[in-house]
DNA sequence: GTCTATAAATTGATAGAC
DNA sequence: GTCTATCAATTTATAGAC
């Protein structure tokens, strides 16, 4: 959700939209956009499907919805960067460890944003703010190359690629709570990133 | 498909069922497993749907025998990995090599088997297999960090996670033929994962 | 092995009462 | 803001002719 959307509604309504949007994200997640209907959402929630019409046009807004919050804070993360001094590498070490903060703290919405193909128009306009993150982030690599701090002899394009692949990968099976900490993920994958396997 | 499977069909409708499953595997990919219909099959093949129940018992078959092919050409690496002699980190970076490679090659069955969550029991049985796969690479990984030839101060499995992910993550956006070059990306992808990025 | 026709169920969405 | 009732379209799948 935008800032500009969240202040147009009064407190009450947020409020349910919240936890509606919490609902829904979890079942997006289990049962795949796709694969589930109004009247899954109906069961899940505890409404009936008029009652959710109530709040939303439809399907397609609730994926809108749920996406839109997880670009807010992913696109945070890069404003956050923008406003620091010091080098490129330094710069993108912490958009490393911050990404991977807000892929746990928002796990629900970043891995829907992450499965997004481009089917509705909804779709399409998440694939392309996340082309326009993708851009910010191999400027930033490109700069750490010309820097001297990162290795001259690999396509800063492919890299990003590659490091924000391996970021995105974690919502594939990170379960905050579960299995490994937050905080050891972050250290592993940064020291593997930057350093690599090599004893 | 299976061996087991591949033995019970004459070779014509081998051949037919391939061409079938190559179409398929595309739709899957271009609009997702649950939002294809099998109207839209029907479409994409030029066959009606009748034609297409003849060949296979429904619209999860054809999932499953997908994602089969993708296992298939993926414990065939590992199969072959474990032939070989030599030090395990030196056979971790040919099994990433030939993964590389495998997904370059049949880029629609891996990527469906990647996206699949366990819906059905088709994926259940497909996510099981996924497991033992990456069973069996926690333990390469493991022998190589016992030999000495990786660092010691790193989780296996995690690392495991981490590297696998790296790689499953170039079904988002690797094409042949377009972009940057299989060679490359494999080139690419091992310099990063064993030295790091640092300059 | 492909077709036409159709069944039976589910889909996203709306009307209108309370 | 939630409900019951319902719609029109679409879904997976089958029957049976050629």
């Amino acid at each position: 959700m935008t800032e500009a959307e969240r202040r147009v509604r009064p407190r009450e309504q947020r409020y349910s939209l919240e936890e509606l949007l919490h609902v829904v994200a979890q079942e997006f997640l289990r049962r795949g956009y796709d694969a589930t209907s109004m009247e899954d959402l109906s069961r899940a929630t505890g409404r009936t499907k008029s009652s959710i019409y109530h709040h939303v046009s439809g399907k397609e807004e609730l994926l809108r919805l749920a996406v839109a919050r997880a670009l807010d804070a992913l696109f945070a993360v890069l404003d956050e960067q923008d406003a620091q001094e010091g080098p490129a590498v330094e710069r993108l070490e912490h958009v490393l460890r911050a990404s991977v903060r807000v892929l746990a703290a928002e796990l629900p919405y970043v891995t829907l944003l992450l499965r997004v193909r481009g089917n509705t128009e909804a779709e399409r306009w998440a694939v392309q703010r996340r082309r326009e993150f993708d851009r910010r982030l191999t400027a930033l690599v490109r700069t750490a190359v010309d820097e001297g701090d990162l290795r001259d002899d690999l396509d800063p394009a492919l890299v990003t690629r590659l490091v924000f692949g391996t970021v995105n990968s974690l919502v594939d099976w990170f379960r905050p709570g579960s299995g490994h900490g937050r905080q050891q993920v972050e250290d592993t994958l940064v020291a593997m990133v930057l350093e690599g396997l090599r004893a």
